[in-house]
DNA sequence: CGACGGAGTCGAAGCGCTTCGACAACCTAT
DNA sequence: ATAGGTTGTCGAAGCGCTTCGACTCCGTCG
């Protein structure tokens, strides 16, 4: 193993310069520097992560903390571990992965250990434990969510208030009377998870608005379950008309139902979808969707995240404006029988 | 930020009497003990992981690095991700996140940092450049995978070869004749990750043995690529009644495709999925299928890793026994027209 | 022309922990 | 009673790095 102090014998200049070449803290002579940099090239330095944690109280790591659940749909949040993983990296940091399972005591173990310099959360309910605990840490942290109180938080996520928003419009506007929300698992709802029951009073609201009769579902994904909702839907509302479906494991299964029905889609019905992009034009049919922008959000929690640690970055909610994509699943209401 | 030291005085004892209360390395009288856990609980003490890494030159992080890309299905990464990173809790290990972005260069950083004490790699190629670092290296490390030459490295992996000898044969006791498999995405293949390949080899040459015909087709995943790759399947072969489908993401669209030409399932076809149990379970027909074991993977690979970390343990090839589970996607061969 | 300030470098003091050797106190076995 | 072992505790020496103050050159300005 390589030493600072090694790199600063076979450079013939003294540890600190060596140091100061590597921050940049200092300025240092053209020539120091490149002979610097030469030793360490010829050594394979590399510095050791624990002393330079020890010395200068900063590990250069991002603890991210994802949801051990299986009732929340994974690619959303691989997409988004993933995208963290990598600008974290951009920015100079690592990731530590860990899973909620350890609830608040991993923050405490976190902070309290010095094991990351910051933090980002996923999952958050709207009334989490974590909070508090944040609030009264000074280690930065970032949500991707909105918890119910979002005062001294920083948070990211997408509008999903807005998103329910924009679907019941664009299902008003093609005439559209009856719809039905096809919700996430039912525990995601018992646990207030945000996103889930935001989508829904956006959505609701607006179709009061506009005269839309709106039926709510929670749903298992899977296509047993999708069956037992849908016969149960007609069955309340034979007249609808307009899907929305939150839960991405419903989508298929909702499809293919129908198909079997002798619905067709879009003549008959129309669904809209809250999904990745790319989940969306891979459908069994190309989707009217709401993209949940994965790679966004977790771009845009490691950069307030950076900010805040770099001293600049305050706290605050960014609402990422939700976009709907017009594809191959909706169209007008069919007439009135 | 409380240390040791303040536990110390608190306590009453040395600083070193905290330390091997704490790591158990020299007895302790149950007095002593005791007083000192007091302390550590009132205090709210949590050793500082920066110094603790210096002074024992063992960080108790664990590295696991995770394909960037987005043509593996990504469902099974993120399950191997969580049982590792939860298994790794358990044995008192974090789990640091890298991608495969960084490449070798990767591997070369934590082990000269000394971040992490040992690695996990998945989505190996036959002959992956991480691999002679790996060798060269004294830092344990587990693969999730299997490359061309497993010498001198530790690896857990569905057997796959198998898998797809029992595949053919569950076709073949069906009576099934012409066969065909859809594959991975095409880059899968250019890029040699071993599961895919192994699976063709190993379903091939049962499939000699036992009389089979079979037509293997990569296959992007989504709707439109499914199509195009049916048609030809057909096309080619259209006696065709037995489909081997890898490709997670062309399940769905298979099964809508079938459906919608005609052809029922499993009466005029049976389709076979390799997928996590959940994936089977939850398609629109319950899906006869091998199972991906993803959570056995990634404990697994812990425990070797920690193993080896211990000092027990020893490179070996962990091969996980396929299990098929007969659902409602298969049956026997329609009589021959 | 002397005082001053910036650039470039060094030495030394830690950061908070682990671990080794030493030592005191006690408990056997001779 | 004494040698020898245990058991429990302490002090001190680092682990490899950052960072602060100090120092030496220079070039510059009044």
């Amino acid at each position: 193993m390589v030493t600072l102090a090694e790199v600063a014998q076979h450079a013939g200049v003294s540890a600190s310069t060596v140091s100061y070449v590597l921050s940049g803290k200092r300025s240092i002579s053209a020539g120091t520097r490149q002979r610097v940099e030469e030793s360490i090239q010829v050594l394979g330095y590399h510095p050791n992560a624990g002393a330079r944690a020890l010395a200068s109280s900063r590990s250069n790591i991002i603890a991210l903390m994802i949801p051990l659940r299986t009732d929340m749909y994974v690619p959303v949040m691989m997409e988004i571990a993933i995208a963290v993983t990598t600008s974290a990296r951009s920015h100079g940091y690592d990731v530590l992965l860990l899973t909620g399972e350890e609830g608040p005591d991993a923050v405490r173990r976190i902070t309290g250990s010095g094991l990351a310099d910051a933090m980002i959360l996923m999952d958050v309910e709207l009334d989490d434990e974590r909070l508090p605990l944040l609030r009264d840490t000074e280690q930065p942290s970032v949500l991707i969510g909105l918890p119910a109180d979002t005062s001294g938080l920083t948070c990211v996520d997408l509008d999903f208030g807005a998103t329910g928003a924009l679907c019941a419009e664009h299902l008003a506007m093609l005439g559209h009377r009856d719809i039905a929300v096809i919700g996430e698992a039912p525990a995601v709802y018992e646990r207030h998870t945000g996103f889930a029951e935001r989508t829904l009073d956006g959505l609701r609201s607006r179709s009061r608005e506009l005269g839309l009769r709106v039926l709510h579902r929670p749903c298992e994904g899977g296509f047993d379950a999708m069956s037992l909702t849908l016969a149960r839907v007609f069955d309340e509302r034979p007249g609808t008309t307009g899907f929305v479906v939150q839960n991405e494991s419903a989508v298929e299964p909702l499809l293919a139902l129908l198909r079997r029905q002798g619905r067709a889609v879009p003549e008959d019905v129309s669904v809209i979808a809250i999904c990745p992009d790319q989940v969306a034009v891979q459908a069994s049919v190309r989707l009217t969707s709401v993209a949940i922008p994965a790679q966004e959000m977790g771009r845009n929690a490691v950069e307030r995240l950076i900010a805040k640690l770099e001293g600049r970055g305050k706290d605050e909610v960014v609402l990422i404006a939700p976009e709907l994509t017009v594809r191959a699943s909706t169209g007008p209401a069919p007439a009135t029988s």
